[in-house]
DNA sequence: ACTGATGCGATATAACATAACATATGGCAT
DNA sequence: ATGCCATATGTTATGTTATATCGCATCAGT
């Protein structure tokens, strides 16, 4: 089904241009190219997989060239990264801002983005007792995954 | 108060010497010079600012010799990591298993450790919802903390 | 003494990320 | 059209974080 991958891709690439039309970001050429490896990726990807894939089209990219995309794209949330694997993988739930949720199998390094409207509050009202104001949450759980869990199972 | 802190950091490392013996791992001289570098430093210390530390007492420490001593106190959770800093902090609640929760100032850089129940308990349904066996959670909130909020208010 | 587990020394390298300065590109006021 | 500014990208170099691997020493159990 490589053809109705492809197909979602683009209309994901185009809601994301979108998105930065809305919020007056420029979402150039290579911005682009570099959202799409990520969404094309099978799963999470480093800076310097991504960086290799961009060198295909794009011979003179460096470290700086798709750090600097990264950023933007986490700027507009596009792009979430995981800090446990130093890797990236699409947001989820582009468009509207919540507090990611991410489950890492450590067997088949699998990852899910969940959004606990219960854990988010939580911490929230946690952080407020502090008298603390997060502008970043990270929260990551790594363990094993149900598939892997149920080894053979199915 | 420099002396009262030394004291309370030697019943630390004692607390932590009890605690090895407990849980049948050995508590070195190496491992226990590191988590004295960690309870002593300020704030979050990363892993080469404690080598050049370590340096100080013991000429051939190299990175190694320190992640090796990082590696053993954060599996007997003495030590945490903060994934957002690359920085390692002493666990605050030391002796029982929590899903310690931190939050991490931009402003002055102090990291405060909290342990929220609801927050914790939600996550840990949110995982088992989806068949999600957690061993390791990382909850870091980024942002602005009570003391940086109100400037000169005091 | 033999053996296996572990802790650590030592060297090298891998993996991740940014600093600093140069060059291009496009909008816009004059 | 020209000059100016802001933004994006190119370019070079370096800084920072972490691990692989091999070897030696110590020590508990047999």
């Amino acid at each position: 089904m490589g053809a109705k991958r492809r197909r979602r891709v683009m209309a994901q690439l185009d809601q994301a241009a979108q998105a930065c039309v809305r919020a007056g970001a420029q979402m150039t050429d290579l911005r682009r190219t570099v959202l799409r490896l990520i969404l094309e990726a099978e799963g999470p990807a480093t800076a310097y997989e991504l960086l290799d894939r961009l060198k295909r089209t794009r011979k003179g990219a460096v470290p700086p060239t798709v750090y600097r995309a990264l950023d933007f794209l986490m700027a507009q949330r596009l792009v979430h990264k995981l800090e446990r694997l130093n890797a990236f993988v699409p947001c989820a739930e582009t468009g509207h801002q919540h507090m990611a949720q991410f489950l890492i199998c450590r067997e088949c390094g699998t990852v899910a983005e969940i959004e606990d409207r219960a854990a988010a509050r939580a911490l929230e009202h946690a952080a407020g007792r502090e008298g603390f104001q997060p502008r970043h949450t990270v929260i990551e759980l790594e363990g094993t995954c149900a598939a892997c869990s149920h080894p053979a199972s199915g």
